[in-house]
DNA sequence: TGTACATCAGTGAACGCGCGTTCACTGATGTAC
DNA sequence: TGTACATCAGTGAACGCGCGTTCACTGATGTAC
């Protein structure tokens, strides 16, 4: 039976929300429109008058997901420079990095990402750029070429480590490139040391 | 009918190199077991003679794929650090990133390896140990903790410059995450600079 | 070295299965008068 | 405000398709004697 406007609206919203969280834990093609229906508590019948295709729903998806993630970045950033570098540091740690709920779509998908369509690519590569935007307003917002060079450094270093953490069977040697990264890149500025640190 | 032993391992490989470049180029959910033959000039009835299952041959493949890369880096290496850093730095280029053959599993593959099996994880996580222990022997073979950090960190700031830059729909900001990672990371010692560097 | 036979790589048809997508139908919503 | 009707969100069965996997069969290989 047909649905009242704020209803249509309201389940469109969940489908979209129960997508992200599937396609972050299990990938794209692995994620199934029947599966998603389901757990969003319809039948997949329902799911042609909310998408036009499987590709639609992962593109809301993925932009849903980068979204969220960036207004988390976006208010940790708002309680100043310490409190965003701090924020930055909670993404390198084993906590995270096993974590699938509150994961980064980027790195949760990335190798998908790079080969899904235009429309799925679009949303995502506009939160990279506000990941960049909100990094070089974090760090006085100047014009300063450096700046944002940092912002875009710090932010691709962050994804590398990550990704390359994930996928070290070792977990000594995977803690220790979020460690040696955080060293490296985050070292709060009033503990700052030069390149060659000790300990991680 | 029967084949020669040397005629089956040599049919072998060339299913598990098919694979390889297969997969790096669509992904592993992507790439069929029947379509893998077909381009090995065999039908798909024959695969069970070579593999236990597909996963089997994602882990070969996959296993395969990073001897190559880390071959290649090991090359690289002997003629010299210099000679090491010029041939990172080929990574550090569009054609690299946009190039698949060739392309580094890692990325390719990242988010589709993290959810794999054991079996698949195991002969990258394998690989990537061995670039890292060629980058700390490229660095002087020193027992130094700051060399082996170095080492970890100049793989992982690689791997997420290339997904970053991969994911970005800008060509120009596409092309500076690499040139920032590049003046960040690889610029070569005899030009050293410090860390502000002002152009890319 | 020669013969007899078990082995097994490769073929091609077939399997069950889950996928994305379509569709006739239902009945509450929202609009036109 | 009340009535009549078009709209459309959701159901559940059905679709074609390609997937991974199995299997009976073929015939050259490699082994046992």
């Amino acid at each position: 039976m047909k649905r009242s406007k704020a209803e249509t609206a309201e389940t469109h919203k969940r489908i979209v929300e129960v997508a992200a969280a599937t396609i972050k834990k299990k990938g794209i093609d692995a994620t199934g429109v029947a599966e998603v229906m389901a757990a969003a508590g319809l039948t997949h019948g329902a799911f042609y008058r909310h998408f036009a295709s499987k590709e639609a729903l992962v593109a809301e998806a993925a932009e849903a997901s980068m979204d969220v993630f960036v207004a988390a970045a976006q208010a940790a950033a708002a309680k100043g420079p310490s409190a965003y570098v701090k924020y930055l540091q909670g993404y390198l740690t084993s906590e995270f990095r096993d974590g699938v709920l509150g994961g980064c779509p980027v790195i949760q998908m990335s190798s998908e990402l790079a080969r899904a369509d235009t429309s799925v690519r679009e949303g995502v590569a506009k939160g990279l750029k506000q990941m960049i935007d909100i990094a070089v307003k974090s760090a006085g917002d100047k014009s300063d070429a450096s700046v944002q060079e940092d912002a875009i450094f710090t932010l691709s270093a962050l994804i590398g480590a990550i990704t390359m953490s994930r996928l070290l069977d070792d977990p000594d040697l995977s803690k220790r490139v979020l460690q040696v990264t955080n060293n490296r890149l985050l070292k709060q500025p009033s503990k700052a040391r030069t390149g060659k640190a000790s300990r991680n």
